[in-house]
RNA sequence: GGUCCCGUGGUGUAGCGGCCAAACAUGCGGCCCUGUCAAGGCCGAGAUCGCGGGUUCAAAUCCCGUCGGGACCGCCA
């Protein structure tokens, strides 16, 4: 063994040991006489000491170590001298005096700093990711993400659910995100494609009997990435046979109620049980459905008196089947023409024309883009709505409801950004129920699913959706947590008459859905239980857990924004005889085509 | 496919037409120092400012292009 103990666990009662230790060189304090060097490993950090009256060899040997170094000590545990204590540090009453220094590895001068939380160019520190994950910040992130995933696992098995692994390689599902294709080496021509999510096989388990699985379950979407997406992502996928959708909202909800209580004590829950939002209140609320609770700022219409003002840019909104709809940016009603552009020129990015506002400025003047049209009763009343006070700034967009939705759920966001107004420390869980089953493709001239193929609609709207599909909701259910969705989930569908009226209507042809489908058409005959199941983030839960601003942050080895893996340089060209063997001849897109 | 932002010693930043063959911190090298813990003191090395072109008497600084990175839109059932 190379070490009997930890650089993180020895404490005073453990005085006059015989120890060895072994780790990084995180710091070294040389004095001249005295060496000190904060010995560090994964559980903690110590402060060991070369002495040369207790061993000149050693003592020589640590002038030339330096930081990084990977080293190994025998010594004495030793109380600290009165006033050398360190209480920064769990270790700091003691001392480790060195008997005997190994030299296990000398390390290279490192391309950014161990030992501090400076920030250091992310591609450099991608590049270098083995030694980014040394950093404090990152080896916290990497425990915290293990915390949350055996907090799942505990959970879950403890409730009876078994964890089963389902194929990398499976079939294309071209209706949903872009696919990864793994070509066939004996199937000339044939591709596996690596799943988008577990989806079919969780449901085909719940036709194998399983009723309770679960699966910390790697998914791959080949699409543009985000803050908050990588190319391969990591789901909490489960799936319950004879439930409804309260229950399986009632136990999600319980086991993050637990896991924050656990994993994140210091963190605090906005509000339990997690507020339920259908999506119309989602949406008039906050314009999204992913709202985050942690601020007011809610929209309000004012359609109805926008009305009664004369005002040309609010009429042809509404004229147009439109709504005018404002938030109240509080304590901003001294916002100078400029800043207000600056809000002005945020909106436009997502599709409004522009930002009305009406500025109540603390000294208790008016300001206003359509003040000639605003009498004293309908500024009254629009104060009286959106409960406006001296100091405020009322902003408002007036358009087609979708872009007001967006422009000002976006607007609300930014503001609070802007305004400090979003705590890290606070969790606002909710749900959002009662979407649409499905949404108007106005490209495809068709309908889409607004969760995917397998979800139920509500039973009461069956009917719906051969008259007024539009009108009908989905038994889906979306997890919600500060501005993210974290996790989105369904009752399935477990009828093949169903599923294939379903098919009929998103418009995909029988004999297609047929082949793309057929196993599971085929499985809905052999005696399927009614279930439901949920996919939370890992990756987005972590990421919020840690307070990280992407999900990077959380994952070990993540790629770039150009879906590249910096560090082992993936994806990388192949050798010609490997194309021949999957039958591959790769054409290289032209000029004109990459342009 | 598009919009925006960034690119200065190893790292993080400053400089944003002449005062800059570039400043500060940290790291790095050397010397001094027996109780420090972001040790300290002294000395030193290290960037032609991502790359290419242009404007100008003069470019790190302005413009165009390009490469790299990031944020966002599209996309993500």
């Amino acid at each position: 063994m190379y070490k009997t103990h930890t650089c993180g666990e020895l404490r005073l009662t453990d005085d006059g040991k015989i120890v060895k230790l072994a780790g990084w060189v995180h710091r070294r304090r040389d004095h001249g006489g005295v060496t000190f060097i904060d010995l560090r490993d994964r559980f903690g950090l110590v402060q060991i000491v070369l002495n040369p009256e207790i061993s000149p060899e050693a003592h020589q040997l640590a002038e030339s170590i330096r930081m990084e170094w990977v080293i190994q000590v025998e010594g004495v545990v030793r109380k600290r001298p009165e006033g050398a204590e360190n209480p920064n540090l769990s270790t700091g009453e003691i001392e480790v005096e060195v008997h005997k220094l190994n030299v296990l590895n000398p390390a290279k001068i490192p391309p950014f700093l161990i030992n501090k939380d400076e920030e250091a160019d992310e591609n450099t520190r991608l590049k270098y990711r083995y030694l980014d994950l040394r950093r404090e910040k990152m080896r916290n992130n990497i425990e915290l993400r293990h915390r949350v995933v055996k907090f799942i696992r505990d959970y879950l098995d403890q409730r009876g659910f078994l964890e089963i692994e389902t194929p990398i390689l499976f079939k294309t599902t071209p209706e949903g995100a872009r696919d990864y294709l793994v070509p066939s080496r004996v199937h000339p021509g044939e591709f596996y494609a690596l799943p988008q999510s577990p989806q079919q096989l969780k449901q085909l388990l719940m036709v194998a009997g399983v009723e309770r699985y679960f699966q910390i379950a790697r998914c791959f979407r080949d699409e543009d990435q985000r803050g908050d997406r990588q190319p391969e992502f990591t789901q909490l996928d489960l799936e319950m046979s004879f439930v409804e959708r309260e229950d399986v909202m009632n136990l999600i909800e319980d086991l993050f109620i637990q896991l924050v209580k656990e994993v994140v004590p210091q963190k605090r829950i906005l509000k339990i049980p997690f507020p339920r939002l259908k999506y119309q209140e989602a949406m008039d609320r906050f314009g999204k459905d992913n709202p985050d609770l942690r601020f007011g700022m809610e929209l309000v219409n004012i359609s109805d008196l926008a009305q009664q003002s004369g005002f040309s840019v609010f009429d042809q909104a509404i004229l147009n089947g439109g709504s005018v709809r404002g938030i109240n940016a509080k304590g901003l009603g001294d916002y100078t023409r400029k800043q207000i552009d600056e809000l002005t020129e945020f909106v436009k990015q997502f599709g409004a024309k522009g930002l009305a506002y009406i500025a109540y400025t603390s000294a208790g003047e008016i300001r206003s883009t359509f003040a000639k049209f605003l009498s004293p009763q309908l500024q009254q009343a629009i104060f009286d709505r959106m409960q406006a006070e001296k100091g405020d700034l009322l902003l408002f967009v007036a358009d087609k409801v979708e872009i007001v939705y967006e422009t000002l759920g976006r607007l609300r966001v930014f503001l609070a950004e802007k305004l400090n107004l979003l705590d890290p420390n606070v969790l606002a869980f909710c749900w959002v129920i009662d979407f649409p089953y499905v949404v108007w493709n106005e490209e495809e001239k068709r309908w889409d699913p607004s969760h995917h193929l397998f979800t139920s609609p509500m039973p009461e709207d069956i009917p719906l959706l051969d008259i007024d599909p539009g009108k009908a909701r989905g038994q889906q259910y979306d997890l919600v947590l500060n501005n993210y969705e974290i996790g989105g989930g369904s009752i399935r569908i477990h009828d093949r008459q169903l599923q294939e009226k379903v098919f009929k209507l998103i418009g995909l042809d029988p004999d297609v859905a047929r082949e793309r489908f057929g196993h599971m058409l085929e499985a809905f005959e052999y005696g399927t239980p009614p279930h439901g199941g949920i996919a939370p983030g890992i990756d987005r839960i972590c990421m919020i857990l840690a307070g990280e601003p992407n999900i990077r942050e959380v994952i070990a080895f993540p790629k770039n924004q150009a879906a590249r893996d910096v560090m082992a340089d993936a994806p990388s060209p192949v050798e010609e005889k490997q194309l021949e063997e999957l039958h591959i001849r790769v054409v290289y897109p032209t000029d004109s085509q990459k342009s």
